[in-house]
DNA sequence: TAATCATAAATTGTTAACAATAATTGTAGA
DNA sequence: TCTACAATTATTGTTAACAATTTATGATTA
């Protein structure tokens, strides 16, 4: 009747890593280990696994008893989040020093083309997905393997805190900045692309509200259906 | 008739984490789920759950139906951890610019003290778990969590590494390097500071191995229960 | 009418038994 | 004597039933 492929725990923990990652599953949103089953077609060990490296990994915040939410950043976690993105990322142009050929330039500046794509379609699911995968990108092309899984987190990290902190969620990360990252690369000059780097991550840091309320947002009742079937 | 306080998973996984990053539990080593169980008097699924947060780490190597191995990090892999530790921990400098108290410095230097001591005295267990305890000391008087949590992964992964690509194990981290780094803090010289750290971890990768043999290090038989009761 | 306590429903946490897969050992044949 | 095949054993992976804890609802009392 659908898919009897039988999805491993490696699988469901990255749909829902990644419906958290795009914003389809919001910050406080709870998640029924049993209505999880259902969506995923699995038991409840399964989905508990995969719900326990979320956790792990700070994504997914578990009471003991209570049940599993989607984390909810504090102020001073939002701040952390970015300082280390900044710590992290300028160590992904280091690595970058010896990868920077002409397939590597052309792919990010392809990426930024889809970038302004997406943002002149309006479509802001996928303007906040290709935010993050820019900077993914440019780890991946780096020559540190480490890095970008450490990255990966930190990306998946800021998109919750932004979810929290920046109401309208219009002032997104930039192609144009992404774009100055790149011509720096392309010219050669490293440390151009770590400043530009770095006003580009505090420029994002600056646009969140991080004196206002820290809580204070009601939570979703079922996004999880809708959140969780899409595989775009 | 023993500890009945029924120790929780993620107890578990920090005693299995301590016995890998202080090195009773060599890479290759194999972690019978049945045997821990006996070990830890619980039952199978809080062993799993331990296994599988490991495995997430990077530090245990799951394989389907074969069963959990502490990992065996490959050349490319010793290199990588080497470079992002440089790239963090120049960040975790960084991130104490503004922590550099009175109390933090004593700190330090009483730990460097303590390493001292443990290297007069051979105790070659206890110089290990030092020599990583100061790193992530320093992460830790740091205003940056996350860097902290960063840290402390590689740091265990930096144990596995010299546990495979450095036979002799005398060459450890010294007590004098980290002074160094201290005395440069003390003066206030964060760029010395960062230099000598990064001077440190240079000097580290280079007293491997990292051209010969990648493995072909016999498993040990059973050092799980001598190297997981013990509470150093 | 509001507040508190008790009961009931729902959800997570745990345990135990079962099935499937892979490794090892032993045997038979060349 | 060595190789290949088969059977047994051991270990992991899965499923299902059970227990404990919490939350919500409703009734009773002040």
């Amino acid at each position: 009747m659908s898919d009897a492929p039988k999805l491993t725990e490696q699988q469901i923990y990255e749909r829902i890593w990644k419906s958290i990652a795009e914003r389809r599953l919001p910050p406080g949103t709870r998640l029924k280990e049993e209505r999880l089953c259902e969506i995923f077609g699995v038991s409840r060990p399964r989905i508990r696994r995969a719900l326990d490296q979320l956790s792990h990994d700070g994504l997914v915040c578990h009471i003991p008893n209570r049940g599993a939410f989607v984390s909810t950043p504090s102020v001073d976690e939002a701040r952390d989040v970015f300082f280390t993105r900044r710590v992290v990322e300028r160590g992904v142009i280091d690595a970058l020093k010896d990868n920077v050929s002409d397939d590597t330039l052309s792919a990010l500046k392809g990426h930024i083309e889809q970038e302004r794509q997406a943002l002149r379609d309006g479509d802001t699911s996928q303007t906040i997905r290709l935010s993050g995968a820019f900077h993914m990108l440019l780890a991946e092309l780096a020559a540190s393997p480490l890095l970008a899984d450490i990255l990966r987190d930190l990306v998946s990290k800021s998109t919750l805190v932004t979810a929290v902190f920046q109401p309208k969620s219009d002032t997104q990360c930039g192609p144009d900045e992404h774009a100055s990252i790149v011509d720096a690369l392309a010219r050669g000059d490293f440390e151009a692309a770590k400043s530009a780097m770095d006003a580009h991550l505090l420029e994002a840091e600056h646009t969140l509200q991080l004196e206002a309320s820290g809580d204070g947002q009601p939570f979703p009742t079922d996004v999880l259906g809708a959140a969780l079937t899409e595989d775009t």
